[in-house]
DNA sequence: AGCCAGGCCCAAC
DNA sequence: GTTGGGCATGGC
């Protein structure tokens, strides 16, 4: 049932004289959840993205040594013959390696200058100093709308390692099957189109629990405004975008923050879980919403979301 | 067993 | 506009 399969072989590709980064970092600070390391420290995972109207799944895995990432990988795309050629893609014409190049760097957020972020937090922050030094080299990647969208419904009230296998779940039972890579079954994540077409009792083989229902009406929601539209919600300011995320139904504040930090490129959002405020009462001394919030804005700026991955990952490490 | 997890919805103030 | 109970599920 491997359709569509566009660009069957392995391809690689290498990146050298990386900063700030640090591949176990990036996909360990809870802003992923279809990465899994390898026994040799390496990453394996599926990626998503939607191009041109179409679906494309990437497989890959991926070797960090020094400054540089190896990337070895399958793209497949949706609905296309063996024979058909990226540039073929209605408003789309790159061929094959600059493909890869941009995706890459856009996936990794390359173009972002970290260091300089750093510099900006601690000079603002002192205490900030530590904390990033946990997890220096982390980068927020630019992940598919869709994908994120749905992930972190499932994220609400849950554990990583369950949000993790439940979206295993909804692949391996509704999305389809890429083929076998790196000695698993791999599958892509369902469509808007594959997920509203469920019933509840269908989607309750994945045990999602009672956010099913927000996942199927989501879905649902997206499938109406359509995908074109929902992608557009990145040209729209932080608090536009944020408010119109929160429309979906099982999104709240939390929630919507991270869809829009982590597939909307609003670096300046600052999702506030247990954790997070855990953390605030702890290092900086703040408790409430208001309280956090300014000391937020005033401190963070326009790099807030970036400082909560290094706060995140810094007290969840132990 | 009971508590917790990258919270949200909805009814009742 | 704010507050709190209820909510599925599984790991500890």
């Amino acid at each position: 049932m491997r359709n569509g399969v566009l660009m069957k072989q392995l391809y690689e590709y290498r990146i050298e004289n990386l900063a700030d980064f640090n591949l176990k970092q990036i996909m360990d600070c809870g802003q992923c959840f279809r990465w899994n390391e390898e026994c040799d420290g390496s990453y394996t995972g599926v990626v998503t993205f939607f191009l041109g109207g179409k679906w494309g799944y990437i497989l890959a895995n991926i070797t960090q040594e020094d400054k540089s990432i190896l990337i070895k990988y399958e793209i497949i795309i949706d609905e296309f013959g063996e024979d058909e050629k990226i540039d073929k893609i209605e408003g789309f014409s790159l061929d094959k390696k600059t493909f890869c190049e941009r995706f890459w760097e856009e996936y990794f957020d390359l173009k972002r200058d970290y260091s300089e972020i750093k510099n900006f937090l601690i000079d603002k922050t002192p205490k900030m100093e530590e904390i990033i030094k946990s997890g220096e080299g982390i980068r927020i990647l630019n992940q598919n709308k869709w994908e994120i969208l749905i992930s972190f419904i499932i994220s609400q009230n849950n554990h990583i390692p369950r949000i993790k296998a439940c979206i295993e779940s909804l692949c391996e039972e509704y999305g389809k099957y890429l083929g076998d890579f790196f000695g698993k079954k791999r599958y892509g994540f369902p469509t808007p189109q594959e997920l509203a077409a469920l019933t509840r009792d269908e989607i309750n083989v994945c045990k999602l629990g009672y956010r099913d229902e927000y996942i199927l009406e989501s879905s649902r929601q997206v499938l109406d405004i359509g995908m074109k539209q929902y992608i557009e919600i990145e040209k729209f300011s932080d608090e536009e975008a944020l408010v119109k995320i929160r429309g979906f139904r099982g999104v709240g504040p939390k929630v919507a923050n991270c869809i829009v930090l982590f597939a909307f490129k609003k670096v300046k959002s600052f999702p506030v879980d247990v954790h997070i405020k855990r953390a605030m009462k702890n290092i900086f001394g703040l408790e409430g919403a208001e309280e956090i919030e300014k000391f937020v804005s005033k401190r963070f700026g326009k790099y807030a979301g970036i400082a909560q991955q290094y706060l995140f990952y810094h007290i969840r490490k132990k």
